[in-house]
DNA sequence: GAGAGATACTTTAGCATTAAACTATTTAAT
DNA sequence: ATTAAATAGTTTAATGCTAAAGTATCTCTC
């Protein structure tokens, strides 16, 4: 979001608030990409991980929604990725619109690449920001996040 | 207590903090350009904004500063305002390879076009979130963001 | 079982951003 | 005065994202 913008209190700090949230997006971004091995992108690192987190397969639209961009979006990182031969994807049994993407063995090197590199980061950030503090903040940027994903449907 | 897993703990809260603050920087600012006039963006209103609100003229170099943005980034916001016509971009009398640029009267139209579009969504969320939280969540994110600012230098 | 509508995914066009290479101008140092 | 280094801005190539159009497949209703 944008800048400073004029207005009666209230709504200028919901707008000063997207403001400082989108700076903070480009620079947390910018900081993490450069602790990723060569040509991992931000993006494409969130679905490795995924799939060592959360689930070892899923379709792409799964994948999608739980990233909340758009399924182009996720159909360009998986294709950026399978070039990489970081996933594998291939036809669903169930359905001839899914696809099943998994993780290959050379995308868990990586994807463990990826968190050697950038652990130190985050150690340094834990270090400087008290955790209690953040994960306080952590909730209530889940409240308004769990908002702006209902209200975009409107 | 496993000490090693706390602190693993920690730096795992800074990491979905800055998850959350990605996907919502994504959403809102998605969600705000919608309420924008026909063809303007997020960085366009922003600059706009910016000459009503801190500056009548720039070079495009404080510009970009002001924005967090890299040089080239704003080249390109400032071309597409120029090619609109909203703003005038002229050499600077003091500095051969300094730029002046000002806001015209059609961008100053169009900036109270966009804040009129836009002034319902924040009044939503200004319904919608308490004021005093959002501005204790800004101050902290303000430390996170000048803390990020000055470490991207290292 | 045929057609309408929903669902899953891809493609295209357009905007933003960065990093790095490149031009041009100014400043500083020798 | 020359030359080297810093500064201001542009360009290019690559990434990400959205929105909207397009393809294919499944599901449901009549």
């Amino acid at each position: 979001m944008n800048k400073t913008r004029e207005g009666a209190g209230d709504e200028f700090v919901m707008f000063q608030l997207f403001n400082e949230i989108g700076i903070i997006s480009q620079l947390s971004t910018s900081l993490f990409e450069q602790g990723l091995p060569d040509g991992l992108s931000n993006s494409q690192f969130g679905v490795l991980n995924w799939f060592i987190r959360v689930d070892a397969q899923a379709t792409p639209g799964r994948l999608a929604k739980a990233f909340q961009v758009t399924a182009g979006a996720m159909t360009n990182t998986l294709k950026k990725l399978e070039v990489k031969e970081l996933i594998k994807v291939e036809p669903d049994e169930s359905s001839g619109r899914k696809k099943k993407v998994t993780i290959t063995a050379k995308g868990r090197e990586m994807r463990n690449l990826a968190i050697a590199g950038t652990a130190p980061l985050f150690e340094e950030f834990a270090r400087v920001f008290p955790a209690a503090k953040i994960e306080k903040q952590l909730k209530e940027l889940e409240k308004i996040r769990q908002y702006l994903d209902q209200r975009r449907y409107l």
